[in-house]
DNA sequence: TGTTAATATATGATTAATCAGATATAAGAC
DNA sequence: GTCTTATATCTGATTAATCATATATTAACA
C-alpha cells in the first residue's frame, strides 16, 4: 500500500497532523503524484500508528480543535528506507478513452473527433496545472538533491502528457480523412 | 463503470459466455486495455442483465458444464452507443516508482539506479508483449475500420511506453553523475 | 445578520478490483 | 494410474479509493 509510504516520506520531512498532510501536501505537489482524501489519510495514519511506524502526541488547543501531531519512528524510517529500495510491480492503467476508441467503429468520424478533442482539452489543462507546480531551486546541496529527483519526476510526467497530446493531434488528423 | 461497456462492446461483436469473454478477450487483446478476472466478469454480467442491457439463454451440455450465453439487447446497444460518444473523466495514475523517486534523496545513487533499471526491464517486457499482439489486416472495409481504430490505440500505448523507456535511459545516466 | 470558509478529527457506506476458493466433469500428459 | 489442464459458473472476503456526512469553533465576507 503505497499511500502509507507517501505519508511516511512526508512525516520524515517534518512532523505533521492529518490536516496538515492534506492541506500542505496532498492538495499541493502530491496531488499529481498520489491523490488522497482526508478520510483515507486519517485511516492510514491510524493503521501505521498501530504498526509502530509513527507516534502521535495531542496538542491541546482552546480556540480550535486539538491537533494530533504525528512523527516517524526509527522503525518507520527503516520500513520506508527498505520500501524505497524495493522494485514495485507496474501499476495497471485503465483508460476509458482507449476503450471507447477500440469500439468506436460504429460512430461517425465526427463523433470520434469530438471525443479526441475533449480529451485533448482535458489533458492540456492537466499539463498546465502540472507545469505550474514549479520546483524552487536551492543552493543547499542536501535540498538540491531532493529537488533534482523531484525535477526528474516532473520531467517524466510532462513528457508523457506531451506524447499523449502529440498522438491526439495526429489521431484527429487521421480520423478526419478516414472513409466512413 | 467502464467494464460494463467493455463487455457490451464485446457482446456486440458476437454472443458469448462469461468464460468465452475471459479466454477469448480478457486474456488476449483486452488484457492490456482493461484487465478483469472471472469473478468481476460474472458479477458484471449479472448486473447488466438486471439492467436489461443483455439477455441470457442457457445452453445445456451433457459432457461439460452448461453455458450461459449472453447477447446484447437493443437497450444495451443504445446504452453503449451513448457511452461511446460521451467524454469520460481522465483516469488518475498512481505510480509507485514516482513516489519512490520523489523521496529517494536518502538513497545512494547506486540504489536509485537499481530501481530505475528494474523498472526498465519490466517496462521493456510489457512493451514487447504489447507489440506481439499484432492486428491482422483485412480488406473488408467494415473490419478495416475497426482495425484502424485498434491500431490507433496500440500506437499510443507503444509510443507512451517508448517515452517512458527513453526517460528511464536518460534518468539513469543523469543519476550516475550526481554528487552524493 | 446570516452564510461560507477555515481549522480539526472522524465514521459510515459504497464502488471497483483483487485474491482465494468451491463445485463438477472430461481430456490429455507422464 | 495419477496429476494437471480445460471447461464452466459462482460466492466470500478483503483492499483501496471515493463520497457523504457528523461534530465544533472561529474568522471573514456580504
Amino acid at each position: 500500500m503505497s499511500l502509507a509510504y507517501v505519508i511516511l516520506g512526508l512525516l520524515q520531512q517534518q512532523e505533521r497532523t492529518g490536516y496538515d498532510l492534506k492541506s500542505e501536501c496532498f492538495d499541493d505537489c502530491i496531488a499529481h503524484l498520489w491523490p488522497a482524501d482526508l478520510a483515507q489519510i486519517y485511516r492510514t495514519l491510524d493503521k501505521i500508528e498501530v504498526q509502530g511506524w509513527i507516534t502521535c502526541t495531542v496538542e491541546v488547543q482552546y480556540d480550535r480543535p486539538n491537533r494530533k501531531v504525528y512523527r516517524i519512528t526509527p522503525t518507520g524510517e527503516e520500513e520506508l528506507n527498505q520500501w524505497l529500495r524495493t522494485h514495485q510491480p507496474l501499476p495497471i492503467w485503465r483508460e476509458p478513452l482507449l476503450v471507447q476508441l477500440y469500439f468506436a467503429a460504429q460512430l461517425p468520424n465526427e463523433a470520434i473527433i469530438r471525443l479526441l478533442e475533449q480529451e485533448m482539452e482535458a489533458r492540456r489543462k492537466k499539463l498546465d496545472e502540472c507545469k505550474a507546480h514549479d520546483i524552487n531551486s536551492s543552493n543547499d546541496p542536501k535540498v538540491s538533491r531532493e529537488e533534482f529527483l523531484q525535477q526528474l519526476v516532473l520531467e517524466l510526467v510532462t513528457r508523457r502528457e506531451q506524447t499523449y497530446l502529440d498522438w491526439l493531434d495526429e489521431a484527429i488528423e487521421i480520423v478526419r480523412i478516414q472513409p466512413e
